[in-house]
DNA sequence: TCAAAAGTGTTATCCTTACACCCATGT
DNA sequence: ACATGGGTGTAAGGATAACACTTTTGA
């Protein structure tokens, strides 16, 4: 139908290329230097008492004890069915228990900053996943850390956090002064418009003068942190490679996710009160919809049912318990907690 | 901090595997048979005449006319600089054109179902792209295929389509009732939840029995569609490989994303009348808000500002022209179109 | 003059937000 | 008694959806 259209005009000339050459069965595609190794890596997010937790690599004994890791292997399609497969595997090796949700993430290519096994290839693919794993199953002896440990000014709970007002807000005002423009953010590049000033990310991602706080902006927070120089003021864990990155997307994709699909009962007993509930949305999220207009909200949509169960010993009045309503997944197209983005910086 | 928590708890055994080995620095990970080869697959789209186009890789003469297949490519890491860069510079070597937005899609462990170019290996790293093109630059003699011929079951924009009433729909049902359960989706593997009934899928992708029809939900539709045996029923083109899911995905991601980030404009020129934006979002949503609605939800949320020039010749009275105001991306969380979706079905 | 699209205005309804207040339990 | 969380009600405000109607062009 199209068989001549690629070199009847005046394109000719760029689309004789190498590419081309190989949709015609020409040459073969060049593989021997050209395979990669691919590395998968998990951020396993669980909450334990309120607090949002990430999965932690134990410390070998050789390594250096400053440096933490998210639990990561190399994928050997002789060895597993599937990338999914080998990851859920993987993360059963690890903790002994079964995995609930499973969503990839991005996949880059690494320049090898090859601290240990320092290999022959320069380079590798590494693809990231967002792992969900419920608190009563997650043993507490594994080496669990609290992802606001590594991007402490991601948690809002208490209000602003410290650490923004006083050393990260400084320093990028400082930042913003020394040069401007000529930046290159991911989301720049995407859109294809003009450079974005200094200020004006700053604006976007931290909110400051006058801008809103975007939740779900924790990459590109995380990225322009890191070119302003930034990147570990005041961060408990130091982080391997692309790891620390690879947190900072689940926990952005997580807080999207939880927004519209009922992924929060991937971090929740089966049976729970709406407070618990609400606990556990704050800690992904922040401290959004403090009222109990979240339980008409969550009840409204039919997102929960009532059990004819009661916790008592809640430190008031006893709660009844509800469980997740799998029918909303039926009933409604984007069924999550509705909750509004965007707070006042 | 964690040093000895490995090997310290009942969890001992599971966990001194390879990886825990490798991560004590034991075992160097063999890279030898466990390297990849990696193909980078974009779904370039543009909307022309109010069509949702993608673009095709144009045939090869030594080809089968009969299967299309996107731009794709082996990636060289020592030819290209980074993954997006390579897949930039490989689109603009067919078109000629630069690219606006680019956005990965997702990454998958394809066994090759090798038609051409049986190579040594038995696997292959597939990753997707999203990438959009305005129509004034897209060079006609460009192999476009609208969207809406590979899946034509995506294009409400004329009420319910035929070929859902007449063949699908039919055929699903008779597929439904052959047996019950025991399915594996995506979604229900993420979601760790017991399987759905055949009727509960249909119900969830294709809004059949009082469902709602869910704009997002293409992939889905295309697994099941497969599942059932439907996967080439009323398709124009035959595509190649994971091809035709690739840009099931990317409709998938482009329609989530026209409602929350301003990607629209993307395919649109500089200045448009207002008509032409809500044309342009149709073609990809579908017939949603079809009311002159649209352009008070469009100018009250600051998406775009007037200019002063004026289009004439539109078959009615004169059109005021607009510009995409960029202001808004610094002052609202997720500025987008704001389209609800799920429509009857 | 008519069709087609641009543009303005109004109203009903729903959803969110905020506030106020009572209930039941453990300490 | 009182602190803490559970639970109910209602009223104000904004956003959306639905409708009706006028204006301006090209054919």
């Amino acid at each position: 139908m199209h068989d001549d259209i690629g070199n009847s005009t005046g394109h000719g000339s760029q689309m004789s290329s190498r590419w081309e050459q190989e949709a015609a069965g020409r040459i073969e595609p060049r593989q021997s230097a050209d395979q990669l190794p691919v590395e998968l890596t998990a951020a396993v997010i669980t909450v334990q008492a309120d607090q949002p937790m990430v999965l932690t690599r134990p410390l070998g004994r050789g390594q250096l004890s400053g440096e933490a890791a998210l639990p990561s292997e190399h994928y050997r399609p002789s060895e597993h069915d599937g990338l999914e497969a080998a990851m859920r595997s993987r993360v059963v090796a690890q903790t002994g228990l079964t995995l609930g949700y499973l969503e990839q993430l991005s996949t880059a290519c690494d320049r090898d900053a090859g601290t240990s096994s320092a290999g022959a290839s320069d380079c590798h693919l590494s693809i990231g996943y967002l792992a969900l794993m419920r608190a009563e199953g997650a043993a507490k002896a594994l080496p669990w850390v609290s992802c606001y440990d590594i991007l402490p000014w991601e948690d809002w709970r208490s209000g602003r956090p410290e650490i923004l007002t006083d050393v990260i807000t400084p320093g990028l005002l400082a930042w913003a002064e020394k040069t401007e423009a000529c930046a290159s953010s991911a989301e720049q590049q995407q859109l294809g418009r003009s450079a974005l000033s200094r200020p004006d990310r700053l604006r976007m991602c931290f909110g400051l003068d006058g801008g809103r706080w975007d939740d779900e902006r924790v990459v590109d927070r995380l990225d322009l942190l890191e070119e302003a120089g930034l990147g570990q003021v005041g961060v408990g864990h130091r982080m391997r490679g692309d790891h620390r990155r690879i947190l900072a997307t689940a926990l952005a994709r997580l807080r999207a996710k939880i927004r519209n699909r009922p992924v929060v009962f991937e971090l929740l007993p089966p049976i729970f009160t709406l407070f618990e509930l609400q606990k556990t949305v704050e800690a992904i999220l922040g401290p959004h919809l403090h009222k109990q207009n979240f339980r008409r909200l969550v009840e409204g949509t039919g997102l929960v049912e009532p059990t004819d169960e009661v916790r008592t010993h809640t430190g008031g009045r006893p709660a009844k318990l509800f469980r997740f309503r799998r029918e909303v997944m039926l009933e409604r197209p984007a069924p999550g907690v509705g909750v509004k983005s965007g707070r006042a910086a």
